[in-house]
RNA sequence: GGAGAGGUGGCUGAGUGGUCGAAAGCAGCGGUUUGCUAAACCGUCGUAGGCCUUUAAAGUCUACCGGGGGUUCGAAUCCCCCCCUCUCCGCCA
């Protein structure tokens, strides 16, 4: 959420950073909205004032033994006044929240501008891809040939985008987020929790999926008797709903900051509106798993804290020994709630081309200021600026491996880092 | 799911429908005292929003005592619904 006294003090500036994100958005509206909204509560406020005065006198004067029932009449009165000022409050009161809460973040002056993800800006690269002296196959193909992975049944099981694994597949899986939050907790500093993976709406609203975005998301029935109702209870679509929300309405002591914590989850999406795209394998999928790393920071920390966390999530994949290259997300192609994204992108033969595996954003205030996050400075508080990343997406991870230590016999080399977790040394047909 | 108890400011904990935004204590912050620490004493100390103001502060008003609705001139206090916590019972990984 936008920061209201800075939008209206500095209303052009901020009109003209978002419109770098491209679309158009109701500013001017917002702006009316924010007068109108202002002067009803004046009016209502003044009246309350009035009725609140006037109701004291009659404490005093029926101590007095007065009669006081034609006050009360006239009190009355204003009540009814006040119930028809509140009720046009409320009215514009919930447009303006609506409205501003779909404003999204202004985008980092660092940020590139940018119309789509082909403006997005290399920053680095690690590691080439592999030479291969044989035609290198797509995990989709690889995994079933393996019998690791099993689309037939997971179909049968559920139905589109979920899979089956088998195997050193599902042991594989299980090696790297064991990895992952090994590597994170012992080397990167960051404290692991395990989180519900079911969250109310409030929770979602906190990080920006909701009111937006209800239609990615899975939510939960509850039935009794013939009845479906929905409940407040949605599938998480990543652990930074859980995670950031953890300090919801809360004011952190600010030697606590930055805390750094990361999260191992399954994440659910109803991929609404991506049909056609990704379809093959597992890169994009009902069901995944990811480990996630969030932090909490001073705001003016946060964009050097941004550039550690983008480094612990890339220090998974040297270690892995991964190649992948870091792009820097221009404005067109950014997620609403964020100041500033990397994307990590790994390698992927069967695609020949790299392919997201992790997004570090920083969403400044934006999160904390829906969510309430904040922390101390002295006398006074501030909102604390939120943070997060995949650390990694686990089911792309295991595609990247799967893919580019694959041997001509159709057998995957484990990496190092990995044999301690699997012991295994190669992964072949059973 | 059933029965009971309870949800008040950072924490503990009072509160008779009428200056209750709310006693008291602790913690915090400022100060006095002190060689330093501790203790003692004095003061200060919620959040959000509106108005005023160059921003802020100050001032003033409104709202907030788990959430929502109701009764009343007036609700932390009375009524209804919901949520959460605790104890016991049932079911269950």
């Amino acid at each position: 959420m936008l920061d209201l006294a800075f939008f209206r003090s500095h209303f052009d500036e901020i009109a003209a950073r978002l419109a770098t994100r491209g679309g158009s958005l109701p500013l001017e509206r917002l702006r009316e909205l924010d007068g109108k909204r202002r002067a009803a509560i004046t009016e209502a406020e003044q009246l309350k004032a009035r009725k609140n005065a006037e109701s004291q006198k009659i404490g005093q004067l029926k101590r007095s033994g007065a009669d006081t029932t034609e006050l009360q009449a006239a009190i009355r009165a204003i009540g009814d006044e006040i119930g028809a000022r509140d009720k046009e409050v409320e009215a514009v009161d919930e447009e303006f929240r609506l409205l501003l809460s779909g404003i999204p973040n202004v985008p980092h002056e660092t940020v590139p501008v940018g119309r789509s993800a082909d403006d997005n800006v290399e920053v680095r690269r690690h590691g080439a891809p592999p030479a291969f002296d044989f035609e290198p196959k797509a995990h989709w193909d690889l995994g079933p040939e393996l019998g690791i992975l099993d689309f037939d049944r997971a179909a049968k099981l559920t139905g589109a985008r979920f899979a089956l694994y088998w195997g050193m597949g599902a042991r594989l899986e299980r090696a790297l987020v064991n990895f992952f939050l090994d590597t994170h907790t012992r080397h990167h500093g960051y404290t692991e929790v395990l989180p519900p993976f079911i969250v109310n709406s409030d929770s979602l609203y906190g990080t920006g999926q909701l009111p937006k975005f209800a239609q990615d998301l899975f939510r939960l029935d509850k039935r009794s008797g013939d009845e479906i109702e929905p409940t407040d209870y949605w599938l998480i679509p990543t652990a930074e709903v859980p995670v950031t929300n953890i300090y919801r309405d809360e004011t952190l002591e600010p030697e606590r900051l930055p805390v750094s914590l990361c999260a191992y989850t399954p994440c659910f999406r109803s991929e609404a509106g991506s049909y056609g795209r990704d379809v093959r394998g597992i890169i994009r999928q009902h069901q995944f798993q990811k480990v996630e790393l969030v932090k909490f920071t001073r705001p003016e920390d946060s964009y050097a804290e941004l550039d550690k966390l983008t480094a612990d999530a890339e220090d998974i994949l040297v270690r892995l020994g991964l190649p992948f290259r870091t792009v820097v997300l221009c404005t067109g192609d950014m997620g609403p709630s964020s100041a500033k994204t990397y994307d990590i992108e790994v390698w992927l033969p069967g695609q020949n081309n790299y392919k997201e595996i992790s997004s570090c954003s920083n969403f400044e205030a934006y999160q904390a200021r829906r969510a309430g996050i904040r922390y101390r400075t002295g006398k006074k508080t501030d909102y604390v600026h939120t943070l997060n990343g995949s650390g990694l997406a686990v089911g792309r991870t295991w595609v990247a491996i799967v893919e580019n230590y694959q041997q001509k016999d159709g057998s995957v080399v484990v990496p190092e880092a990995l044999r301690p977790y699997l012991n295994e040394e190669v992964i072949r047909k059973p």
